[in-house]
DNA sequence: TTCAATAGTTCCGAAGATATGAACTATTGA
DNA sequence: TCAATAGTTCATATCTTCGGAACTATTGAA
């Protein structure tokens, strides 16, 4: 198999980070990657949407993760090992990753709160037609 | 002329402002944009690149700024008035933009510093080989 | 009012990017 | 050696983006 290419951390650039983390899957899968100490296998995100996503898809937005530099994949096996390298970003971009991060929880949140509100709108509903 | 779409604050999501922001001509607009006090025209960016961008494109990039809800457009007599969204962004997204903006700032000083010494190794080769 | 100038938008075809099923490669373990 | 597993690559249908040409809106002058 030919080695997988990662970009050296002088060539990431921050247009190609935004990019990257534009798509929801990505960012999905980036921050599953950056939250969890030990590494992620790709087969852990087939399910990590609505619905499932393929693996030749998810094969290519790991590709576009590794290539914008946010990630390392390395074999492990017959599986891959993917790292996030946000040590080196924070070293060349200080504070962007992390910013980028708490606006996702904090979306993700709100949606959920959206959620169960719209939930207990449902509920009352039902109990004054009951 | 049709009223301009601009997204309600709570619409704008940061996959949206991420990917609005990953195109470097759409950055640099909007970094002129919102580091200006006053209002910016279409046209002041025709020569943005280093290429004039044709104002068709233009057009399409100001709408995406709109969409993602990074602007506001507002005709004002013959020209548009574009004027940054952060206050809003920043009340929803704290600290995102601002990361951003510090990132791209650090990526365009490190380009101009590898300019410059690329141009400072050509002209000691010059000197050498007089 | 009419016309020209200015500033942008919209339309549409070409070129480029993305998604996904099918086929392929690499590794492991039986 | 073979089957199972994990992922990549390929081919292609679909979606996006770019940019020239045509169109729209506004202003100011004749």
């Amino acid at each position: 198999m030919k080695p997988l290419f990662h970009p050296a951390i002088e060539d990431v650039t921050v247009e190609g980070i935004l990019y990257a983390l534009s798509d929801p899957v990505r960012s999905a899968i980036y921050a599953d990657i950056a939250g969890s100490q030990c590494s992620m296998n790709c087969s852990n995100f087939l399910n990590i949407s609505e619905k499932p996503v393929p693996k030749s898809t998810l094969s290519q937005h790991f590709k576009a993760l590794r290539e914008a530099g946010l990630i390392r994949s390395e074999r492990r096996g017959v599986e891959m090992q993917n790292t996030s390298r946000c040590d080196e970003i924070a070293a060349r971009f200080p504070g962007l990753l992390p910013a980028i991060r708490q606006a996702l929880n904090l979306q993700t949140e709100g949606h959920a709160r959206a959620v169960r509100a719209s939930r207990r709108r449902l509920a009352a509903r039902k109990a004054k037609n009951r």
